[in-house]
DNA sequence: TCCCGTTGTTCAATCAATTTGAAATCATCT
DNA sequence: AGATGATTTCAAATTGATTGAACAACGGGA
């Protein structure tokens, strides 16, 4: 009972002869001796109590037991390959995987350019992606959860082991239904206007960090959603208010089931700024490497 | 080069080392001498070139490197065991895997009773699950790519090595949308009315067998979708109209969004004959288990 | 402070599992 | 029939893993 019947040698024996086509030449490759190919698979068919081969014929025969041993055991072989790889990267200063935390202005698709070179250059690095909306991102570099954020400046928390490093700008843009009431209106609209329909607010995900809420803040009826994608939609099908990311919304627009309106009140600046932030002081060859290509982060 | 430098013996011997804390209980655990171990971990340290353990204190302390070839090589020790698990089943006279195709008709709310029972009492079989459209469904027994389905009797090939089995019936409606203009009618609906809207149809997933469509087939405009959920979202948005089966669209008929409307020109039975299909021939233990349990998949 | 028990290592000796090589069997090809 | 090649059997050899005794380093308690 004590001991896995499998053993790795196994494994490799089976390989050899499916590619070689027979024990003796399996054997030659193995540089082993015919016979010893004998002992393994006698001893793993004693230890399993299966038959791997049917010996009945001349030529061995493979029993679907051992084609099976087979096609599953060289997922197994690779993977402690790959293990030992990667713990000799581990040992040269490379982390054991990094994740990435993407605010929800953002998308997948901003990250796309580093991750396949990364998947290139450093694939033994496992790179984790996730999503935050709103300070709730910058609670993820705090809390460890990453190690690397993607976000808008302005929700950045004010501590000095945090470093941050401008990477563009996306506009931020007040987008209507198509069947939404104002939608014809040909002028910016006043906040009185707007007043009396609900903006949709995607939840910050912050659990300690107070929370943020971005844009169009008048205490109003909120319509609160978990992503982007769904505020989009939430937008189009005329739920409610609310400013979009110009550059997720092109298709919509053009479409035209999302109207973009100016904000007749608004004095801010419309571009949020945004910014790759990470803790200062965490130094490893991953977080140099990808120190090296933020470039390929770069929004607009 | 040849040999994978991490080896079954080094990822036991970690494993014990930290489930009992040191190297020499660790040892005692194995049935072996604490020299043993010492020369394992040398013998890895030195294939590997890294350190496992960092030794300039007097205890041990574990290399991040180490706890990694633990942490995944657990997984591949487990992995390694079952594999033997299975292969032995597989000697027994079970299958690597069971594949049951389910018609979109269904959903994989019928198997769930099946296959919690399977996980429990031959969790060594995976069991796959695929769905299937129209003769789309049974195409997938002929080809081999399933081994059972669960579709509707009116579209069962009519060969001879197919074996099949009542399930029960379900009941297909006519449901169109609330904002539809023929919902608020309160009589039977005639071809002629029904006419002037498409019919959203699951498009027929068979590549080999003529395909089939279901119901209201009078030559009229049709949105093909590609499967139950997507039909049942279309037609409640007003994109079309169809029979729809009445125990998925209960929710919808309840919250109003979809009305239930008869047909007058309908002579047909509205409910639909559910069956278990076979390859007759194929007898293993797996299939014998399946066909002892077949009553969990009783429709209705 | 001085033991004593514990931890982990080194090294030569031992042990056992794996590997070998020679011989035997069977099937296929010429 | 003879030659070739595949596979197994068995005793002998080899190699790599295991042992045990001896040693060094630390830590906690008296």
């Amino acid at each position: 009972m004590a001991h896995n019947p499998i053993t790795v040698e196994l494994i490799r024996t089976l390989e050899a002869i499916e590619q070689h086509g027979s024990f003796a030449a399996a054997a030659e490759h193995l540089h082993k001796v015919p016979s010893a190919l004998t002992y393994t698979l006698q001893k793993a068919e004693k230890d399993l109590e299966i038959e791997l081969f049917d010996r009945s014929g001349h030529r061995a025969e493979w029993t679907e037991a051992a084609s099976h041993i087979l096609q599953e055991g060289r997922r197994i072989l690779t993977a402690l390959e790959n293990l030992g790889h990667s713990a000799q990267r581990l040992a040269e200063g490379w982390t054991a995987q990094y994740s990435v935390a993407l605010d929800h202005l953002l998308d997948f698709q901003h990250l796309v350019p580093m991750l396949s070179l990364a998947r290139q250059e450093i694939p033994w690095v496992p790179i984790h992606v996730k999503q935050g909306a709103l300070s709730g991102t910058w609670e993820l570099l705090l809390d460890h959860q990453a190690d690397l954020v993607i976000a808008p400046a302005h929700a950045r928390p004010d501590r000095d082991d945090i470093r941050t490093q401008p990477l563009g700008k996306i506009r931020m843009v007040l987008a209507l239904s198509r069947h939404h009431p104002l939608a014809e209106a040909d002028r910016p609209l006043t906040e009185e206007e707007l007043a009396p329909y609900p903006v949709v607010t995607i939840s910050d995900t912050a659990r300690q960090i107070p929370a943020l809420s971005a844009g169009l803040q008048w205490r109003r009826q909120r319509f609160l959603v978990p992503d982007m994608a769904t505020k989009i939609t939430a937008q189009k099908e005329g739920l409610g208010v609310g400013l979009l990311p110009m550059h997720r919304i092109q298709q919509e627009v053009l479409a035209g089931d999302l109207v973009i309106k100016s904000l007749a009140s608004d004095q801010r600046e419309p571009d949020i700024t945004i910014v790759a932030g990470w803790r200062q002081g965490d130094s490893d060859k991953t977080h140099d490497w990808i120190m090296e290509h933020l470039d390929l982060l770069a929004v607009n």
